[in-house]
DNA sequence: GCCGTTTTCGGCCCGACTGTTTTCAGTCG
C-alpha cells in the first residue's frame, strides 16, 4: 500500500499527458486535455486524493472519470500504473524532469534530448545547461542564439527557486501588487487599473500577479511598466501584454485594453481557468463565441431572444467584428447570467447556482463585528510565544475598526513549570489587566479567552478551576503533530468536549509552504460540532488560512459555525481579517454562518451554550 | 478521457507572445 500525496499524483498525470503529447498528439489530443485536466483539479484538491480513495469516492472528483480512476486505484494498491508507465515508455526519460523548466515544454524537452543524446535523466537539466553554455542548443534546427539564451536563463533561474508550481502567500501577493500599482498609476496613460487573477479571487497561494489597465495607449503603458525599479528581468513585451521577474523571482503579468472592453478584461483576467472554459463552452452552445475582447456571435439562430438586448450596434466594434462590454456584470448578463463574486468563480457549482439563483450572499469584511483570537504582551509565562502589542493599542485599532468586541487569548500559562494553582494566579492576573482596560474602553465589549494546548493525549493544559476563570476556551493542538488520522481525531474531539472549549483554532495546524497539517475525520469532527455547538476557526494568519476555503464549505453545509479569527501577536496584524473573510467568501459562507458576525449579546449567549 | 439546461454520443475556450519556420510551432495563462 503506497500513500502518493495530491501533488505526487498531480505530477504523474501531467508526465502521462506529456508522454502522449511527444508520442502523437494528434491521436491522443483529447486525453491530453483530460489528463491535464485531471492533474490541475488534483493540484487544487483540499482533501487528499489517497483519502478519497479509501472513502470509494474517487469519482467524485471531476475530470476523474472511470478511466482515470481506475488507473488511480491501482496507483494506491501496487504503488504503480501498468497502463501510464506503456504509456511513459514511448517518450525519453530525460522528458521528466525538464518539464519543471519554465519555457521547456514536451516538444521543445524531446527536441533537445534528441539532438543533445541525452540518455541519463537524472542528469538531464545540467547536461542541457552545460550543452547551452558550449554553445550547441543554438545550433539545434529550429533553436537559435536567443532560444539557448532563454533556455539558460530559465534553468538558473529554476535553480534559483523559480518553478512552475512555486507559491507566495496572499498577503505577501499582496503587498507586491500594490507596490506595481503605485508605480502603474504614475503613468498618466492608466485610466482604470486592478489587480486580478487568483489575487482578486482572494486565493490562499498565488503563483504569478496579474494587473489589468485599461487605456487607449496600450503601448506606452508597457512601455511604462516594464520601467518598474525592481523589475530583475522583462519575460515579454507585447502589444497588449508584457511580464517581469521582480526580485525574488515572482511573475509579475500585465495586459491592457480599451476602457470600451474593460468588462471583458476583467473577467477574463480574472479567471479561474476553470470557470473560464465553463463559460465559454456553455456560450458556444447559445451560438456565442467568448474572449478578453468581448463576444462575437457566430450563430445568431441560438442566441436566446432576451438577451439580445446586449448585443446592439452601440456596443458593436466592427473593426473587430465583435461586441464589447465595458463592466462585467454586462458581460454576464450578455450570457444569462448574474454578476459572481469573484471568490466563487471555480468552477465549483458557482455557474449552475446562478441560473437557478441560488448564488450565497457572501459575508463581507463589514459584517465582522469582532477579533475573538489575539494574543497581547500581558505575559502570563505562557507554553508558546507571546504578543508585542500592548492591550490598550489593540483596543483602540479595535475601536477604528469598528468591533463591538475583542477577545484577548494569549497562549496557556505553561504547565510544564506551573502547578495548577500558579496557571490559575497568572490567568487571574491576566483578568484584572483586562478588567482595568475594560474599565476606560466603552465601546468594545472585553472577552476573557485564553488559547488552550490540546495535549497528545487530549486533555487540556488547563484545568477546571482556570476553566473558570474564561468567557471560553480556543483549543488548537501545538505539538505531536505526526498522530494519525484517527488518533488526531479523537484528541480534538476529547479537547473539545469541555463546555467551555468552543472554538477550534486553526484547526489542521497547516503552514502554507511548510508543513501540510494533520489529517482529521471531518465527518466526525462536523458531527460533534453540531450537536455540540462548537465553531471551527479560519485563521486569517497568513501563512495558516486555516481551515481552507473547501473545507469551510463543507462546515457550513452541515450547519457547523465558523470564526474567523487574526491570531494576532502584533497589533497591525489585526488587519489580516480579510484575509480570512476571504477564505470564508470562497467557502460560499454567509453572514449568519460566521461567529463573529454575531452581535455581542448573540455570541455570549452562544458561548454559553 | 471526460462530460451534460441540446447531448450517454459528439463534442472539447480563446488568445498573446516569441523565435525563427516566411506562415507556424511551442508555451503559457
Amino acid at each position: 500500500m503506497v500513500k502518493p500525496t495530491n501533488n505526487e499524483i498531480a505530477k504523474l498525470l501531467r508526465e502521462v499527458a506529456a508522454a502522449y503529447t511527444v508520442s502523437d498528439e494528434k491521436k491522443y489530443r483529447f486525453q491530453i486535455l483530460a489528463y491535464q485536466k485531471a492533474a490541475d483539479v488534483v493540484e487544487k484538491l483540499s482533501s487528499e486524493v489517497y483519502e478519497l480513495w479509501s472513502e470509494g469516492k474517487l469519482e467524485d472528483i471531476s475530470g476523474v472519470g472511470p478511466s482515470i480512476a481506475s488507473h488511480l486505484k491501482e496507483l494506491f494498491a501496487t504503488g504503480k500504473v501498468k497502463h501510464f508507465e506503456e504509456i511513459k515508455k514511448k517518450a525519453p526519460g530525460a522528458l521528466f524532469p525538464l518539464l519543471a523548466i519554465p519555457k521547456i515544454g514536451p516538444k521543445t524537452a524531446v527536441k533537445l534530448i534528441n539532438s543533445l543524446k541525452i540518455k541519463k535523466s537524472d542528469q538531464a537539466i545540467e547536461l542541457v545547461q552545460k550543452a547551452g553554455e558550449e554553445g550547441k542548443i543554438a545550433e539545434i534546427p529550429t533553436f537559435g542564439k536567443k532560444s539557448e539564451k532563454e533556455i539558460l536563463q530559465a534553468i538558473s533561474e529554476f535553480y534559483a527557486g523559480r518553478q512552475k508550481t512555486s507559491r507566495m502567500v496572499l498577503p505577501y501577493a499582496y503587498e507586491i501588487a500594490q507596490k506595481v500599482l503605485t508605480h502603474l498609476k504614475k503613468c498618466p496613460d492608466v485610466q482604470k487599473i486592478e489587480p486580478l487573477g487568483s489575487l482578486r479571487r482572494m486565493v490562499s497561494t498565488i503563483g504569478d500577479i496579474d494587473i489589468a489597465v485599461a487605456s487607449n495607449h496600450p503601448q506606452k503603458v508597457i512601455n511604462w511598466f516594464v520601467t518598474y525599479p525592481y523589475a530583475e528581468r522583462i519575460i515579454e513585451k507585447g502589444d497588449h501584454t508584457a511580464s517581469f521577474l521582480t526580485s525574488g523571482s515572482k511573475q509579475i503579468d500585465l495586459m491592457v485594453q480599451p476602457t470600451s472592453a474593460w468588462g471583458s478584461l476583467l473577467q477574463h483576467f480574472t479567471g479561474s481557468k476553470d470557470h473560464n472554459v465553463k463559460l465559454r463552452t456553455r456560450a458556444i452552445t447559445y451560438g456565442l463565441s467568448v474572449s478578453d475582447y468581448g463576444i462575437k456571435i457566430t450563430d445568431r439562430k441560438k442566441l436566446k431572444k432576451d438577451w439580445e438586448k446586449f448585443y446592439t450596434k452601440s456596443n458593436f466594434n466592427s473593426s473587430l467584428g465583435l461586441y464589447v462590454f465595458a463592466d462585467e456584470k454586462t458581460f454576464y448578463q450578455a450570457q444569462g447570467l448574474k454578476w459572481i463574486e469573484p471568490e466563487l468563480r471555480e468552477d465549483r457549482g458557482e455557474i449552475e447556482a446562478d441560473l437557478v439563483g441560488k448564488l450565497p450572499k457572501i459575508i463581507q469584511n463589514e459584517d465582522i463585528k469582532g477579533d475573538l483570537h489575539t494574543h497581547s504582551l500581558v505575559d502570563v509565562e505562557p507554553s508558546h510565544d507571546l504578543g508585542q502589542s500592548g492591550m490598550s493599542e489593540m483596543i483602540k485599532l479595535a475601536q477604528e475598526l469598528h468591533y463591538e468586541y475583542l477577545g484577548f487569548a494569549e497562549h496557556n500559562p505553561s504547565n510544564y513549570n506551573h502547578t495548577p494553582s500558579q496557571v490559575s494566579a497568572l490567568i487571574k492576573k491576566r483578568n484584572e489587566k483586562i478588567e482595568q482596560a475594560q474599565k476606560v474602553t466603552k465601546s468594545v465589549q472585553i472577552l476573557k479567552l485564553l488559547e488552550i494546548d490540546i495535549l497528545a493525549d487530549g486533555k487540556l493544559a488547563i484545568d477546571d478551576k482556570s476553566f473558570s476563570l474564561l468567557d471560553a476556551g480556543i483549543v488548537s493542538i501545538h505539538s505531536s503533530f505526526s498522530q494519525d488520522k484517527e488518533q488526531m481525531t479523537q484528541r480534538v474531539l476529547k479537547g473539545l468536549s469541555h463546555p467551555k472549549a468552543k472554538i477550534l483554532g486553526h484547526p489542521t495546524g497547516r503552514l502554507l509552504g511548510q508543513r501540510s497539517g494533520f489529517e482529521l475525520d471531518w465527518e466526525k469532527i462536523w458531527e460533534f460540532c453540531a450537536k455540540n455547538n462548537k465553531a471551527l476557526e479560519i485563521n486569517a494568519y497568513p501563512t495558516r488560512l486555516d481551515i481552507s476555503d473547501t473545507i469551510v464549505r463543507e462546515t457550513i453545509k452541515r450547519g457547523v459555525k465558523v470564526v474567523i479569527d487574526t491570531d494576532s501577536h502584533e497589533v497591525s496584524q489585526m488587519k489580516n481579517m480579510k484575509f480570512g473573510v476571504a477564505v470564508a467568501r470562497r467557502g460560499w459562507a454567509e453572514k449568519k454562518d460566521v461567529l463573529n458576525t454575531y452581535s455581542f449579546a448573540d455570541l455570549k449567549k452562544w458561548l454559553l451554550s
